[in-house]
DNA sequence: GTAGGGTTAG
């Protein structure tokens, strides 16, 4: 007999064991009443039971009663919309708002805002409309959680605010959540001014402020950069009484390092008086992106004080990992990974194609990649870096047509990607392919960062002349980011006349650039200009201006050692002058020839 | 028995 019929029926039947399970399950939540505890109808007490699996995860299990059911009200279809958004099943949860569309069911406001969560979560703009037409259809428009929801989904979706405002407008009774969905939803795309515009007007008109409210608001303040205005938040949130608010305090906190006030971040941290994982998160990923050593420090206290990471906590940690090539660090915290169960999350997965990678390990990111079960942009892109920057530009060129086979649009930060990766092969042809196909087939205009890499691709080339006509034909005026490598390849190819343009130029933008300097420097001695040559070198000692010192570590046991050129190292590691034998003996083999020029100006200058 | 906004990563 089926759970279907066994639902439908008041007789006495074997109960299979998905039922009778289910029913301990809510007779365990409950207090049992005397008389024995007789369920209010089969609908309710099998839909309270699909809820309750979707709070578990047991998606299946869910879905098996609800297809079980002999009557589904839309109560229950509600239900099944919301758990499945709640496991972040967005298509799955509109699919079964298109079955219950089918079986003509009316849906209410909650159904309304459910499936408008799910339009959301599919960043789907032509759905969301669909079911504005529905709300409008159906009369539920006008319901405050619809009205919210249609301002979140559009937010969310489209290009711009204006949908989400005009909703906003038409709000007669707008409450916390109106105010607040608005503000987030600036905030969530950058545009951290149009948040606290709104959350001004929130103030103006005297509208409750809320924790939620604040941490928004704080989180507006980071994404403009302005620790000003968030040193201002900080202080109302004081004197609006939510300085024990846990998710405020950790909005702050993220404010202060995100605005690299690691000094006040710090200082935040010791006197919080409760801190949870996100806190601890905060700090850590805060850290690891200006300081990952003290990072890696912070991750240490936070388990001594007995908190247990979950993947952000990894994610941040496989970063500081890979800034810090510390591939045994890293190794060690794959395995955790591994023991955890947590080697199925995409972004720890991307970060670890990352570590292993820039570590110099390209086997092991390759062979993350390969085990990967879903893919996103960021896995495709963070793999095809890492072939790129060990010279793999074919296979970075296959991945790349792989991934668009695979339904994956390619975005910018790709693009530059697979261009570097072509660049550093000497695969000048593929490269000039698709930048012709990122401005034709996807329609992404370059802008500095793209062109820089075009210049790369033709300078290393040799082809200095046809990289010059390119930062020529430039729509705007280039930055350092075009005349950077443009100077690289004018010195590796020596063009001394364009050389020493392409330095000018980034010294008229960025007239402290040690680096820059040198290598003008270094342009006019090879030229034999000596006197010029004289001249900028004491520019540089008037100006206190030092290059900064090329720095190389190398990992040994449970040590990293760190050296600058000079450095006696070898007492401390035993072979390494000899490594260094084999490695100048391959070099030569190899047929490369060091540039011992600029070697001889840098060390006559002491940098 | 059903629905909302905030904090951590890539």
């Amino acid at each position: 007999m089926s759970t279907r019929k066994l639902l439908s029926t008041t007789h006495f039947h074997p109960i299979p064991l998905i039922v009778r399970n289910s029913i301990q399950l809510v007779q365990n939540c409950t207090t049992p009443p005397n008389p024995p505890f007789i369920p209010k109808g089969p609908s309710v007490l099998a839909t309270t039971l699909i809820k309750s699996y979707f709070g578990k995860g047991l998606i299946g299990e869910a879905r098996t009663l609800f297809d079980e059911m002999p009557e589904r009200d839309v109560v229950a279809w509600t239900v099944m919309i919301a758990g499945y958004t709640s496991c972040n099943n967005h298509t799955h949860a509109w699919m079964v708002f298109c079955e219950m569309m089918n079986e003509e069911l009316d849906p209410n406001a909650f159904t309304i805002s459910s499936v408008l969560k799910a339009c959301k979560g599919m960043k789907c703009l032509s759905y969301g409309r669909l079911v504005h037409g529905l709300a409008i259809k159906h009369g539920l428009d006008g319901f405050i959680y619809v009205d919210n929801a249609l301002m979140d989904m559009y937010a969310t979706c489209c290009v711009s605010m204006d949908d989400a405002c005009m909703v906003f407008r038409g709000i007669h009774l707008k409450n916390e959540v109106s105010w607040t969905t608005l503000i987030a939803g600036y905030t969530h795309r950058d545009d951290g001014y149009g948040g606290l515009r709104v959350f001004r007007q929130m103030l103006l008109e005297e509208v409750e402020l809320n924790p939620f409210s604040f941490s928004i608001a704080v989180r507006a303040c980071t994404s403009i950069g302005s620790h000003t205005f968030g040193e201002q938040l900080h202080a109302a949130v004081t004197k609006h009484g939510f300085e024990s608010n846990l998710p405020v305090m950790n909005s702050i906190l993220d404010m202060y390092c995100r605005c690299s006030c690691f000094s006040e971040a710090n200082r935040y941290f010791y006197e919080m008086n409760q801190r949870d994982l996100i806190t601890w998160n905060t700090l850590i990923a805060g850290y690891e992106r200006s300081n990952p050593t003290e990072s890696l420090y912070v991750f240490s206290m936070m388990e001594s004080e007995g908190f247990s990471p979950n993947c952000f906590t990894f994610t941040s940690i496989m970063a500081a990992c890979a800034t810090l090539a510390f591939l045994n660090c890293g190794q060690q915290i794959h395995g955790r990974i591994i023991r955890r169960g947590l080697d199925g999350n995409l972004a720890l997965s991307n970060a670890l194609i990352d570590m292993y990678s820039k570590c110099g390990n390209i086997a092991d990111s390759h062979q993350v990649f390969g085990g990967m079960s879903r893919r996103d942009l960021v896995s495709w892109t963070a793999m095809m870096i890492g072939y790129g920057t060990h010279g793999y530009g074919e296979e970075a060129v296959e991945l790349f047509d792989k991934m668009v086979r695979s339904g994956i649009r390619p975005d910018r930060v790709v693009f530059m990607a697979i261009l570097s990766a072509c660049s550093h092969a000497g695969l000048v042809d593929e490269g000039l392919r698709y930048f012709k196909l990122m401005v034709g087939d996807y329609n992404i205009s370059p802008d500095q960062e793209i062109y820089g890499c075009v210049v790369d691709l033709l300078g290393r080339a040799g082809k200095v002349e046809e990289a010059y006509e390119l930062i020529e034909s430039m729509p705007f005026k280039p930055d350092e980011c075009v005349w950077g490598p443009f100077l690289g390849a004018c010195k590796a190819h020596t063009f001394p006349n364009l050389g020493k343009l392409a330095a000018h130029r980034i010294l008229d933008l960025r007239p402290h650039m040690a680096g820059t300097y040198v290598m003008l420097s270094n342009i006019y001695a090879a030229d034999g200009k000596w006197g010029e040559f004289a001249r900028l070198r004491k520019l540089m000692k008037r100006m206190g201006n030092k290059k900064e010192t090329g720095r190389s570590w190398v990992e040994v046991g449970n040590h990293v050692y760190s050296f600058v050129v000079g450095d006696e190292v070898g007492s401390k590691i035993e072979g390494i002058y000899q490594v260094l034998e084999n490695l100048i003996g391959h070099m030569k083999e190899s047929g490369y020839v060091p540039d011992l020029d600029c070697l001889i100006y840098d060390l006559e200058d002491g940098t």
